[in-house]
DNA sequence: ACTGACCGACAACCAGCGGACCCA
DNA sequence: TGGGTCAAGTTCTTGTCGGTCAG
């Protein structure tokens, strides 16, 4: 047998650096002329040192340079379902995506994660919001300092919050220092920047939490080899009338007025002509991607596009919504509700005519704080809302939403339907009300996301 | 400590009858 | 045979968020 010598194994800059040469190929290993290594990207370091392990060489891994942790004991009894995606993903090597709805406790699966696997610990999150939340959190269960990078902090302890943001700035320098790594709503390091944050951690043990792990653009499926595929699976009907509350949903048609309807008609109509004219199938969204890029140096395209906008924004503002809406501000005087739309002239709209506070991206912190303050004490009943409040803000309890406009997102859907499923106090069901124009686009796109 | 202005990133963005071509 | 996939320099607009910097 040969006696060979130690091939040190170490991380560099968000790369795993093999030096000296084990004999065969490692899997995702490059030579790099410059150092004189071999290199694969942090987050393979698993696979190199697992084909180093058979080899008769002696790797010496400085890879990961983890602090001591202390003992972590929360005081969280699992649910049945919880423990159950706990042991599915350690049984997937300690790699892979849970998804679960809004309200089913992920934070607790991370937290019973980071008990069993006792290891240094970096959470990334996509809010300052969340991630305030998760820090308050993790000091609750954990008595540990818990570090923060981003939101005007940047401090690093064994276990630190991290927004994505930050996380994608410092990725190559935190990469040696967490033995799992936590991505909370990962649906978002699909995004062509934050993938490289996974891309570039070493950290062995990888952990994703979301409610819709599959995205329209397939990038779900790099999500699945930087995280690990689904592991685990529970969709809202599964927990509904047992750990979320019983719901409805129910389909409201609105016509156009006559002037609005002139103006649909007109508008869909330059756009539709367009594609007649010019021969192209719309099918899927790759094709709209098409159409856009053509609009880039067609000036009929271009104004093809602008039309239809014109005409999506005729369909979700339609008058008759707001009416419904007054009809459904009566009916449900004594419930908690929640109105979402998609554009931000709407809001201030209802805002103006029903005397509803307003959340809008140009609402101020401040306000915006004072405001989901007073409807969680009960100050306030009722609020409207653009984008907003899909995602990544702690929205107090409602049992009533009204959607009045929104995309053909399924996304968007569950996540809008997840604001009011928190169980009732009195067991009482939720109602979700969704308003679509008749004879429009719109049927086509409420019906898409479902 | 807070605010506003800036920047960059991300996401959604989708028809109403018909053809050529490639590949399993 | 049946089903999926389609063309061009280099991309519409709106809404939302985090990070940074100046004041």
């Amino acid at each position: 047998m040969l006696t060979s010598p130690c091939f040190p194994l170490t991380y560099d800059d968000g790369t795993i650096r093999v030096d000296g040469d084990p004999g065969t190929p490692l899997p995702s290993v490059e030579r790099d002329p410059r150092s004189e290594s071999g290199r694969a990207p942090g987050y393979e370091y698993p696979r190199v040192r697992d084909a180093l392990r058979p080899l008769s060489v002696d790797v010496d891994d400085r890879v990961l340079d983890l602090p001591t942790v202390p003992p972590l004991a929360s005081s969280y009894e699992l649910r049945e379902y919880q423990r159950e995606a706990l042991d599915e993903w350690e049984a997937a090597d300690r790699r892979g995506v849970v998804e679960l709805p809004t309200g089913s406790g992920k934070t607790v699966i991370a937290i019973g994660a980071m008990e069993r696997l006792a290891t240094p610990t970096l959470v990334v999150i996509p809010t300052i919001d969340l991630l305030n939340q998760w820090r308050e959190e993790l000091e609750t269960e954990f008595d540990t300092p818990i570090g923060q990078l981003g939101g005007g902090e940047q401090r690093i302890e064994p276990l630190t919050v991290a927004t994505y943001d930050s996380a994608y700035l410092r990725a190559d320098e935190l990469g040696d220092r967490f033995g799992l790594v936590v991505f909370d709503e990962v649906h978002h390091l699909g995004g062509e920047g934050y993938r490289d944050i996974a891309r570039l951690l070493a950290a062995p043990a990888r952990l994703g939490l979301t409610a819709t792990f599959e995205r329209p653009d397939g990038a779900h499926e790099t999500v699945a080899e930087l995280v690990g595929s689904k592991a685990y699976e529970l969709d809202v009907d599964d927990l509904a009338g047992d750990h979320l509350a019983p719901y409805d949903i129910k389909r409201i048609e609105v016509e156009l007025t006559p002037e609005e309807r002139d103006r649909y008609e007109e508008q869909q109509g330059i756009f539709t002509d367009y594609l007649r004219s010019s021969n192209i199938q719309l099918r899927s969204g790759s094709d709209y991607q098409k159409l856009v890029k053509r609009s880039g140096n067609d000036p009929e395209a271009r104004r093809a596009l602008l039309a239809k906008q014109r005409a999506r924004e005729v369909m979700m503002n339609a008058d008759s919504k707001v009416e419904r809406l007054a009809a459904l501000l009566d009916r449900h005087t004594d419930d908690r509700v929640i109105v979402f739309t998609a554009h931000t002239d709407l809001v201030y709209r209802l805002s103006r005519r029903f005397l509803l506070p307003a959340i809008t991206n140009e609402t101020g912190a401040a306000e915006r704080r004072e405001i989901l303050e007073r409807f969680r004490e009960g100050t306030y009943s009722r609020v409207v809302a653009a984008n907003v409040l899909d995602e990544g803000v702690d929205v107090p309890d409602a049992n009533v939403a009204v959607v009045l406009s929104g995309s053909g997102s399924e996304r968007e859907f569950t996540q809008r339907l997840g604001r009011v499923l928190r169980p009732k106090a009195d067991g009482g069901r939720a109602i979700m009300y969704e308003l679509v124009t008749e004879e429009t686009a719109e049927e086509r796109v409420a019906a898409r996301r479902r």
